[in-house]
DNA sequence: GTCTATAGAACGATAGAC
DNA sequence: GTCTATCGTTCTATAGAC
């Protein structure tokens, strides 16, 4: 058979499957298995099991860089400095846009963005590239323009804030409970939820004052 | 030896490699290892590894949890209707106050607790019990009423961002790098910037308006 | 490119001596 | 309670036929 199809095959296998099980938890027969394919095939095309984690961690990763780069340019084009709140809108939104929710592949995708955040093995860090250093480097001075006030540390905290709420809260509608925490939250409302809560947060004054 | 000096070695050990390389990632013999006990140790103490990782989490856990709701019963015995800020100081700082910045032992525990809520296994989900309930309950009542116009669903949204950016922001401390976002934080400047984000984000109008 | 077969190394659990 | 020894399983990775 053609060998983009297997290839294909295994990458959408691996990603179901490492977002359900979490990387240690998914074996290569168990990919394979679902992908329908021999079990050396994942040797063959994508050398080990690290090596099909970054392929699929990158081809998750690239479209949402891609609508948060897309998105800042087109507020950009606007005004010079933008507000907050479509700051943080223009960021958040592609991982609600990427993983519709309601969608079962969306909110498959998100459990598999945090089991790879959180899992602390040294092969799930190696999974971001330039692109995504350029996109935060430019949301970074784009939210420091409206947010004057701010110490650097304390933006690049509060931007990794808008990642912890988003990737935390979607896991639920995929899994169970998180602990320590409640109920699954109904679909398209969580999108609104969180931009609400994280323009409010991003707004908040510099706590120097 | 006595048994209960055997018993504290491995939660130890345990409690340190699960934060370090997580529940799959740790071998019962890297733990014994660690421990300097005997292998057989952990099924004699424990009876599994999975009821071994429900004994380090409730260690952790407790003392946590105790602390939140100390911290509500002193701001409830002031007034009845404490303002959100302090509430957010009470539900957030043991947080903090348990994982101590610039402490080793903190950073870790913080990593321990954001490896088990980011673990898709199900044996990580069995861990918590009706004390943590209990107050979770009891904050979302003190939430509610210093914020009249929100849904209950949207409120439990708002908590459960709490935990998102208390957990995963602490985590680098500990860790290098979290993708898609950047550098380690300076120690106690994280405890005041999480509730300075916090208090704003849960203060926001409700998303319905 | 696809397959079979297997090497080689871990793993969790436990039986049974002390 | 502590130990040794080991069973049975599962894993990744790869060699080599087709």
């Amino acid at each position: 058979m053609a060998s983009p199809d297997t290839r294909a095959q295994i990458l959408d296998a691996a990603e179901r499957l490492f977002a359900e099980r979490g990387f240690r938890g998914t074996s290569i027969r168990a990919i394979t298995d679902l992908a329908g394919v021999n079990l050396a095939a994942v040797g063959y095309h994508f050398g080990s099991k690290a090596e099909l984690l970054t392929a699929v961690a990158r081809r998750v990763v690239e479209p949402i860089n891609a609508a948060q780069r897309a998105g800042l340019d087109r507020l950009l084009a606007r005004t010079p400095d933008p507000a907050v709140a479509d700051l943080v809108a223009a960021f958040a939104g592609p991982l609600f846009d990427e993983m519709p929710a309601g969608d079962e592949q969306g909110a498959r995708t998100s459990r598999l963005i945090v089991t790879i955040l959180g899992d602390p093995a040294e092969e799930m860090r190696s999974w971001t590239g330039p692109a995504e250093d350029a996109v935060r480097d430019r949301y970074l001075a784009a939210f420091g323009r409206a947010l004057p006030g701010l110490s650097a540390g304390e933006l690049r905290f509060r931007l990794r804030g808008i990642l912890a709420v988003t990737a935390m809260d979607r896991v639920e509608v995929y899994q169970r409970q998180v602990p320590g925490c409640s109920s699954p939250v109904a679909g398209e409302a969580a999108r609104r939820w969180a931009i609400t809560f994280l323009a409010a947060a991003m707004s908040a004054p510099s706590t120097e004052a």
